[in-house]
DNA sequence: GCCGTTTTCGGCCCGACTGTTTTCAGTCG
């Protein structure tokens, strides 16, 4: 069972102990440890395998780690069986409308004996819902309204779809005079892989000529909400835009509550508690005199409470308070630490771009190195390369290399793992090129047994350096592959190869979770664009996004090397 | 149910909005 499934689980059990009307702090309890479960880092299954203490997860205490190893080793809770019982099926569906809780939620269920959101509907229509004492017309008329737009919601937006059209507009409200800070706070201030809305936050010496410019911008359609310093509206792509303008002074403690995460939040403020100290998006209050201090800058913030400044891709409650305590935080990677791009492809195969084309936008960037790595001929579709044309290439690219200066162009290929786990390629081949990488592109659905089977021989196999996107998913269209990621970051360790984060928007693989782990055991990782353009050279800050999310520094990241040391690593005779 | 630089017992994050009230419960982020 994955730490998913059992986080599941308990919010199950975190919603039948409202409707109970249980303890509220029992209730946060699993609330809080369904938030921990869910972004763990290492799969619990394993932990007990290895007969780690459950309790090293932040909120698990005696009775969870109990129920936890049971519904992990059984696949069953009792407790969770019997709490079910206790209610009608379907009545936590009830949950997910906004505005209803479990007041609500009891209530309806135990007058009208509505336990599904269609029976809600249909109540509502009849009129029994509004007839309800403390309910009315328009509480009603609220909870229809979030019915319908629950149905009509769509998924959330990936952040590479998002931030384009975030950073276009943050770009026409800079440009309003007045404006002194102007950014975007939320999950997509934490790089979160996928965005449910986009919140907006900047200071200007006259908020309403801000709203008014973002209310104009043609980018921005309907309006959900507009006042004097507060905006909400739906720009292209159906994405939901708050815009928020607040006073200067107190910027840095806005920024800081609204870019979360909430359990984030919630641990600085447990911890300020016990300094005597209460915090709020306001600033930071000293309880016994009251007197509230305000923040310009987000980073005083965090130093006013004895804190390193926490950098937003790590504000997930996964020890950084603590971490920030001691002041061991680790110095993340950043772009400007990233000295090549291993992964690209040119108009050899399905890449749209020349050889020299993809060097030259490479250079440009800053970076002292690229390899390409174009497809294998088993990918028909892709125009892949056979031995004889693949020799052509290397060829040109050792040709490149005498006259282009100031930037080196390895040879390589992203070789395809066939259905058997062989390579698409013959050795002789591979053997000359400086980088193989390897992945799969084909028979997807093999079972998690097969497909694990398959990328490990690939990863058995020496001519093999990088393994790349090892679970194919693309984000809102493909799912992930049934594959034991535990058992390949184990053997990347073990064979000493590099796994990739593919730094392709749509791709994001490894995501942030399994680089977190493949880090912890050591594995290297190459963050790599896998370009089919010069444009999209540029996807390198979102894999660094995931990098950070997975606390790499530097040191963990195969291309951050300069030139000589990438080659020495890779074992690449240079200067043949 | 969890947890500890005031505590192994007695606390547990903070503020705002909404609708239905006549002082506030319920819900949300």
């Amino acid at each position: 069972m994955k730490n998913i499934a059992i986080a599941k689980v308990f919010q199950d059990i975190a919603d039948l102990l409202e409707l109970k009307g249980e303890n509220v702090f029992k209730i946060r309890a699993y609330q809080k440890v369904v938030r921990a479960i869910e972004h763990y880092p290492k799969e619990i299954k394993i932990m007990l395998d290895e007969g780690e203490d459950l309790r090293n997860i932040p909120g698990v205490g005696e009775a969870i780690a109990k129920k936890t190893t049971e519904l992990v080793t059984t696949g069953k809770l009792g407790y969770y069986e019997n709490l079910k019982a206790e209610f009608p099926e379907g009545i936590t569906n009830l949950l997910a409308i906004p505005g209803i809780g479990p007041k609500t939620a009891n209530r309806l269920s135990g007058e009208l004996g509505i336990s599904s959101v269609d029976a809600l509907e249909q109540a509502i229509h009849d009129g029994q819902v509004a007839k309800l004492s403390r309910l009315g017309d328009k509480t009603a008329d609220n909870i229809l309204q979030q019915i319908q737009a629950l149905r009509r919601k769509d998924q959330r937006i990936p952040i590479g779809e998002a931030l384009p059209i975030v950073e276009e507009i943050l770009g026409s409200l800079r440009s309003v005079p007045g404006v002194r800070n102007m950014t975007y706070a939320g999950s997509l201030r934490r790089f979160r892989e996928t965005l449910g809305d986009i919140d907006l936050m900047g200071t200007a010496d006259n908020p309403k000529e801000v709203i008014d410019a973002f209310v104009a911008l043609p980018r921005v359609g309907q309006m959900l909400a507009q006042g004097p310093t507060k905006a909400s509206g739906i720009v292209t792509g159906g994405l939901q835009v708050d815009l928020r303008i607040v006073e200067h002074d107190s910027f840095g403690s806005l920024l800081q509550y609204f870019t979360g995460s909430k359990q984030h939040n919630i641990s600085l403020r447990e911890r300020g508690r016990r300094q005597g100290l209460k915090l709020s998006e306001y600033g930071i209050t000293t309880i016994a005199t009251e007197k509230l201090e305000k923040f310009a800058v987000e980073e005083e913030f965090y130093h006013r409470l004895g804190l390193q400044y926490i950098p937003p891709e790590l504000r997930e409650a996964q020890g950084e308070v603590e971490r920030a305590e001691e002041g061991t935080l680790p110095r993340l990677v950043g772009l400007a630490d990233i000295k090549g791009d291993l992964h690209m492809h040119t108009d050899w195969s399905d890449g749209h771009n020349s050889i020299e084309e993809m060097a030259l936008a490479a250079r440009d960037l800053g970076y002292q190195y690229i390899a390409i790595t174009d497809h294998s001929g088993g990918r028909g579709i892709a125009h892949g390369l056979d031995v004889e044309r693949l020799r052509e290439q290397i060829a040109e690219i050792r040709a490149l290399n005498e006259h282009i200066g100031g930037i080196h162009v390895f040879t390589g290929i992203e070789v395809d793992i066939r259905a058997d786990g062989s390579l698409d390629l013959p050795q002789e081949i591979l053997s000359d090129l400086d980088i193989v990488i390897a992945a799969v592109h084909s028979a997807m659905h093999q079972s998690e047994e097969k497909m694990t089977k398959r990328v490990l021989s690939a990863i058995e196999n020496p001519d093999v350096d990088i393994i790349a996107h090892p679970t194919c998913r693309l984000l809102g269209e493909r799912e992930p592959v049934a594959i034991d990621m535990e058992a390949i970051l184990l053997a990347a360790a073990k064979y000493n190869k590099v796994l990739e984060i593919n730094a392709q928007p749509s791709r994001l693989d490894l995501n942030d979770i399994h680089a977190f782990r493949a880090r912890d055991l050591g594995v290297k990782l190459a963050i790599e664009t896998d370009s089919h353009s010069t444009a999209h050279l540029g996807f390198m800050r979102f894999g660094v996004g995931v990098a950070r999310r997975a606390w790499c520094e530097p040191r963990n990241i195969l291309n951050t090397l300069p030139l000589g040391e990438v080659t020495s690593f890779l074992n690449i005779g240079v200067d043949e």
